[in-house]
DNA sequence: ATTATCTATAGATCTATAGATAATGC
DNA sequence: ATTATCTATAGATCTATAGATAATGC
């Protein structure tokens, strides 16, 4: 029963990190305190010393868990190269069979809808940030452009990642991540005179 | 405490009916029995001489709701008018507003992906038609080539309802809906020589 | 006689708290 | 002395069942 600083520092972070995975795993409402404690080792009780509520921690753990897979870009020099990369990642079978340790906004986008202003607003920051990195990455001859296009890459990821995980057919699942990876780099990697229809033929 | 069989019947559709659209707006697990059944004028009691199982009400209701909010296209002879007019109804700020009367795919998605084997099949069939019935609409030379905008399409529709709905800065959500109903317009409405890039400068 | 509904409740589960215990840290 | 943890439990909520009640329908 040892209760160190540091052990209960130790502790609390194993807590959010365990949080973070089985809420991505199992929804925001899904995800029992007394489960995640003894998943950690501890037991109901020692919870409370760490939050004040249950909301407190999954707030904690929204905070800490990343929206994409992969950081940053490694290399801005080549943008193209690196989104495309990154969509094949986010639209892989891997992606799709682990929501514990996948993306934030795609695992609970669903969920977030249907939660409270404080978990909103988290949300809402990180689909911001989200929008905004692949802003970055996107060639585009406007500011404006480049963004409708994030927009539209993000909802395809977000939207495909949530299918391919909903439909129990693996080869149709497969098929709808598959043909999105596709198009999608279409988007990104051609220049405005190019097209996802030509792409897509 | 009246109890004819034309009165159960009429007590068992409203039942699933309700259920359908409070699923939509709460998920999956977050609707209760007898939350249900008070709305409907009942009580608990009787639920289960409708049903064996809250699974089998889950299941039913979701075999009543739509997937999509307007019908089949009524003009199969326009279809690109008809696909447009459609993305405009659904990433319209009516529907992103109104869950409960709105696509069950776009709702559920995210919830399904977590439950049960005849949850995820039924789901699966409602994802196929969808698809389906947007590569019937789109243009493209090939088959294939259709559907795989199909699922380009129906991928960004639904992650963009998802973001939608999921961010509370409530410009910023109209952003979203904005840009992906033009940029998808570009998808369906235009042959495979024009481009998503260039219709969105 | 049958059965659709009601009231009441058993049993499971989950959040949060109370009080005991034992290691830390002044 | 403080406090991180434990065990135990109160209180809320939800699914499903039991038994009573009263209208239907043969």
């Amino acid at each position: 029963m040892g209760h160190s600083q540091s052990e209960k520092k130790s502790n609390h972070e194993r807590i959010v990190r365990t949080a973070a995975k089985r809420l991505r795993e199992k929804g925001l409402e899904a995800v029992a305190i007394a489960d995640v404690m003894k998943e950690v080792g501890l037991t109901v009780g020692g919870f409370y010393k760490h939050f004040d509520s249950r909301d407190d921690l999954v707030v904690e753990a929204l905070r800490a868990a990343s929206w994409q897979r992969s950081a940053q870009p490694a290399d801005a020099s080549e943008p193209s190269l690196s989104l495309a990369a990154f969509i094949d990642e986010y639209l892989s079978e891997k992606h799709r069979d682990r929501p514990g340790s996948g993306c934030l906004i795609g695992a609970l986008a669903g969920d977030v809808a249907r939660s409270n202003k404080r978990i909103r607003a988290l949300a809402t920051e990180k689909v911001r940030s989200a929008l905004e990195l692949i802003a970055g990455v996107l060639p585009g001859t406007t500011k404006e452009s480049a963004r409708k296009k994030a927009a539209l890459t993000l909802s395809a990821l977000v939207g495909a990642l949530a299918l391919s995980r909903a439909v129990s057919d693996e080869s149709f699942s497969d098929e709808i991540l598959q043909s999105v990876r596709e198009l999608l780099k279409s988007v990104g990697t051609t220049d405005e005179s190019s097209s996802v229809g030509a792409k897509s033929l």
